[in-house]
DNA sequence: GGATTGATATGATAAATGTCATATCATGAT
DNA sequence: ATCATGATATGACATTTATCATATCAATCC
């Protein structure tokens, strides 16, 4: 079970910068009142789908996961977020549902926001209403972008796309820990786990990676990038 | 080239009520004033993936595609739409440049606002605000549950749910005419189009649908139904 | 400690998909 | 009318990918 945590108040907190800069003393009281911040171990989940949107969610600290359940068969991770970029603006202003589940996958702080009062203060004040409109759009793009990006792969071209982006738009080394599990990569790219691990092998093989564990080091990024651009 | 056509008047226009209902008569002037009609032929490109986003975009008329390119390979059709999807609002709050380019499927109608005067429009009206967000929201959404459902499929699955998606979502009769060639068909749900062609011939072979060239009729949606969920 | 479970790993094989070749037909250009 | 072009169509084949089987290892539970 999550727990709930002390709660900060929401003009000392860091993140405002990133989204209630722009709001007056009084507004950002209200958003404080009706808030809520819980912390989730690994594997806990944050919202299930199907229920129902009772609030906005922003992440404040660990690693969460976006994913989409399909019949009875396999899940599909829709994308994966950091703090500074997820912002649960998915789906809340069109949607009375979530279309998602939401877990953890490292420890995370979440915090909850009472969606009415967001919404009155986005009538309320415009510059806010245009931030909002910014994020939204910013978040919505990069699913999008990303999906394209992979859907046009083939598996060797999907897995050094996402070898790339971790090395150079997340941790900024060649040197890092998968935050993902093989199984948990496979959901995100649309591929069997067995693949992943064989293409990774294969990497491992050709002197492109060293693999230990979830220790990644990329050993040729340029060759990487080949594989980007023609698999 | 496009014709600009005899601006009508946005106070009287039919589409008014989706998005522009709660401005006051200053506000819906002032977007007038700065705003262009065109019409586009059949294959007409509308913006060029690249160029800088100046306007925001409105499809009162016909049907359009948005069309990501891919180094020199193929191309993938992001998404279609009709009038009154907002498609318009893609990237536009967070990007200054398009990351797809649009063009005419049919003959269409395209409204030009000032993004500017848009957002300023925004600034000042909340409610309005709002309504924007709601309409960015589940397009975006919209969108991403396209590529989700896409994905996943198999090939017969994929073909199997444009068709159930075209005759119950988008014509509502089992007899309509498929608005895209084979080949924007491939695009759209990434696969060859050879291969779009057979699974079309085999659903014919097998009596599930009717073929004479564009005409599509649906003789066994039950089964179509079927390949959807196991395909 | 021993048993169970899940993650990683690899090979063999089957299934799905893309590519290449070729043919026909309709369309538009000269 | 003739030509070129692009869309539809189909078969043969190569490639890519998934599935099934099996093994090892680490973590967890009783």
């Amino acid at each position: 079970m999550p727990e709930i945590l002390n709660t900060s108040a929401c003009n000392k907190c860091a993140f405002r910068s990133l989204l209630f800069d722009n709001l007056t003393d009084d507004e950002l009281i209200d958003l404080n009142v009706n808030k809520v911040e819980k912390k989730y171990y690994k594997k806990e989940i944050v919202v299930e789908q199907g229920e129902p949107i009772k609030e906005f969610l922003y992440l404040k600290e660990g690693l969460i996961k976006l994913v989409k359940k399909d019949g009875m068969k396999k899940e599909h991770i829709i994308s994966i977020a950091r703090p500074l970029n997820f912002i649960g603006f998915l789906s809340v202003f069109s949607n009375d549902k979530y279309q998602y589940s939401i877990s953890a996958i490292e420890d995370s702080v979440m915090c909850f926001i009472d969606l009415e009062v967001l919404k009155n203060t986005v009538r309320n004040n415009g510059i806010f209403a245009l931030e909002v409109l910014e994020k939204i759009s910013k978040i919505s793009d990069d699913i999008i972008q990303f999906r394209m990006m992979i859907d046009r792969r083939q598996l060797r071209g999907r897995i050094a796309y996402i070898l790339v982006m971790f090395a150079k738009q997340v941790y900024f080394k060649s040197k890092f820990h998968l935050p993902l599990s093989r199984k948990e990569i496979a959901e995100l790219i649309d591929m069997s786990t067995e693949n992943v691990i064989r293409i990774l092998s294969e990497f491992r093989r050709d002197e492109i990676i060293r693999i230990d564990g979830s220790l990644i080091e990329i050993l040729n990024i340029g060759q990487l990038e080949r594989l980007c651009r023609f698999g």
